[in-house]
DNA sequence: CGGGATCCATTCCGATACTG
DNA sequence: CAGTATCGGAATGGATCCCG
């Protein structure tokens, strides 16, 4: 459900695709979208790393060595695409291309970082509650 | 989500020298766990609605007209499982099922709600951005 | 009423190979 | 170095039918 039209025009994978459910007052799609799309399996890991600094695209890869380069290409550019991270290529021999967080970036890091944060201090609380939940009698 | 993450690197590696992660937990696995787990489709949608008051299982269903009911009970599961929601079943007639959120349920809710309130004032920006990127050149 | 069990479409993501 | 292109398996989520 968008606000709008959800253009979804994802990486790499589809040439185009375009979902959209009509609004419903409730789902407010813009929130879920946002929060979905920092979801996704490496979008808070490079957040967390670019907000130290910036980064080159090898090192990053090096930093966080078991994601594939295709994912990490496709979450940098979605990162990229929601206005969270830079891109700047530096026309060198080799081409070196270097990743940044923007304002807007920094400023969705704030609140993230509070989440994170909980989810450091409560993660064995949450671990707790599955054990027992897993352990109920059916 | 969640394969194993770079802790295996370590155990690995030996001749370079360990990558620093300390600072930012990379192999730290419960962060990411928890973050996809309320990406989904669904979950801030039920916590934000259970943030305010119990309800039944059908007035869920009603809230969110859109949900399935198999994602519905699945995603409420999960969040139980987790420890974010209690479950009540009140044995009558047509048997009545209650959601609440727990304590720790409302510890998260407290920086998860400052995230979607940043993603409220701020989802127009990243609309845009969004737009800006689409329209690039190549 | 509050689910469980199936089946099926879509999407995500990893592995691998190739390129300017 | 910093990506593309392609394939295939795994996970996610919707639709439908059934049941106490």
């Amino acid at each position: 459900m968008g606000t709008s039209t959800v253009v979804n025009l994802r990486s790499m994978d589809p040439p185009l695709r375009d979902v959209d459910l009509s609004n419903l007052d409730f789902g407010n799609c813009p929130v879920r979208d946002l929060i979905s799309q920092i979801g996704g399996k490496w979008s808070v890991l490079l957040l967390e790393t670019l907000a130290k600094r910036s980064y080159r695209f090898g090192e990053l890869r090096r930093l966080v060595p078991d994601i594939s380069q295709r994912m990490l290409t496709q979450t940098l550019r979605d990162l990229q695409r929601d206005g969270y991270v830079d891109r700047e290529v530096f026309p060198t021999k080799p081409p070196s291309v270097e990743y940044r967080m923007t304002e807007l970036g920094r400023s969705l890091y704030v609140p993230l970082a509070q989440l994170l944060n909980w989810a450091e201090a409560n993660h064995e609380a949450v671990r707790a509650a599955r054990i027992r939940f897993d352990q109920l009698p059916d």
